[in-house]
DNA sequence: TGAATAGTGTCTTTTAGACATTATACC
DNA sequence: GGTATAATGTCTAAAAGACACTATTCA
């Protein structure tokens, strides 16, 4: 960057900025199915359609600030896994003028999910059907609990499938699938989980081989409760070192 | 977002906002190793300190296009393959003001490369020592020709850092190692590309059935030039259906 | 005891690493 | 023919999928 076209950038006069801003992915698991929380908009542009919560980002704010705020004033949630996707830069996204977006994932165990749509700030579940069509994914639409689809506002729909792709590389080889789980889980809900993000089913023995050897699952000594059958050990996440 | 909170973002008064940047990580292969293409900063901040090439998101470009228009002026590139990398927002990275920075990873072949660095564009190269230190990846460091360290501006470390990490991590199922590579290039070339950038020496053979299975690769029926020895096959690169 | 799921043993297939051998070009 | 590297064959080890079998809890 040479000197004069940083002066032209200092000056805050002198070139108009593209606004900055924060859309959250909120995602959770509702009935074993990948969802994400979505709030109608009321307003035009898109009105009637559904849109990621999101805000600017302040001046004095960092990005991860500015999502950690939208997650607390836009679900209620004091605090969960935010994690940033992508920035979202082009011209006619939004129609009322020049946004540029970072995107984040922020990942909601259950009670954290169930609260955020118990919160009384409008959002509504839409689970994401994601079918498997290879590494590349498919499209993903996200549907009410009727099964009727969700149209989605702006570039969400996007930021949502980028999100899904996102989660499903990550899955091997991070611990992302812990943080959609409560902290005390069965082996059992941890294959589901990782069959819900890939949407594909898993093999049940090679799972747990590979899961146990990874060293990450620590046995809290306690047992499912409240089965009709044999009850499964309960497993916590230990990070590895 | 609220209709109040968002006119408060649309008078572009109302609040102030971050300036809004993209910062290049230009990434060749010399003499089999990861180099990256730095400018010497001239003035302060870091005067004498080496920074990535980098300039201000127009209010009417893309951030691709602010990429690409970077890579054009600030290192005489007219095409590579580029690639958005992570957004970078802590308040204090510039001291002068408070610029939000999208990172780019750029690809270049040799000749782009070199073309680059005789472009009178002030770019040097700096090699990356990159430690293998697990997957986490450890600490990134730019050397010169002779191997003293260019300390770097800003929060450059942490890019280029980045940058090496998302390679390695895009290495095994995504194209990139081609994108350092000629048309036209030997197996061991493609190998010698694959072990620069893990910093860990590959299995002959097997790094060979393993390009050869993926399908990704066409051979091209000439053969290397000029060697002393059994001149290898040629093969181009095929993106597979 | 039956039902349902937890948890494991084992066989097969696939994939990767190690190492040696053969092939081919130039000198 | 010597030399240096290309290219391949083959053995072994590790990992993953398939399938069946045993274990354990509740009703």
């Amino acid at each position: 960057m040479t000197e004069s076209e940083f002066l032209a950038g200092y000056d805050p006069a002198a070139f108009e900025r593209p606004a900055l801003a924060v859309d959250l992915v909120l995602l959770g698991l509702r009935a074993g199915r990948l969802t994400a929380l979505l709030a109608e908009r009321r307003q035009h542009p898109y009105a009637g359609r559904w849109a990621l919560p999101g805000g600017f980002v302040g001046i004095a704010e960092t990005l991860d600030a500015a999502a950690e705020r939208v997650l607390r004033e836009k679900a209620g949630i004091a605090r969960a896994r935010l994690e940033q996707l992508y920035t979202f830069g082009a011209l006619d996204r939004d129609p009322r003028m020049r946004i540029v977006s970072v995107a984040y994932l922020a990942l909601l165990p259950e009670p954290a999910f169930a609260a955020a749509l118990d919160s009384g700030k409008g959002l509504a579940a839409a689970t994401l059907a994601v079918p498997w069509a290879g590494e590349a994914g498919g499209p993903v639409s996200a549907l009410s609990e009727r099964g009727e689809p969700r149209a989605l506002a702006f570039d969400h729909a996007d930021i949502l499938a980028l999100a899904v792709l996102r989660l499903r590389g990550k899955l091997d080889y991070s611990d992302v699938a812990f943080a959609l789980l409560p902290e005390h889980f069965t082996l059992r809900q941890l294959q589901d989980v990782h069959a819900a993000i890939l949407g594909t089913p898993l093999n049940k023995p090679a799972f747990r081989r590979r899961m146990l050897d990874r060293g990450w699952l620590e046995p809290t000594g306690a047992r499912e409760a409240g089965t009709a059958f044999r009850p499964a050990e309960l497993y916590r996440f230990r990070p590895s070192r």
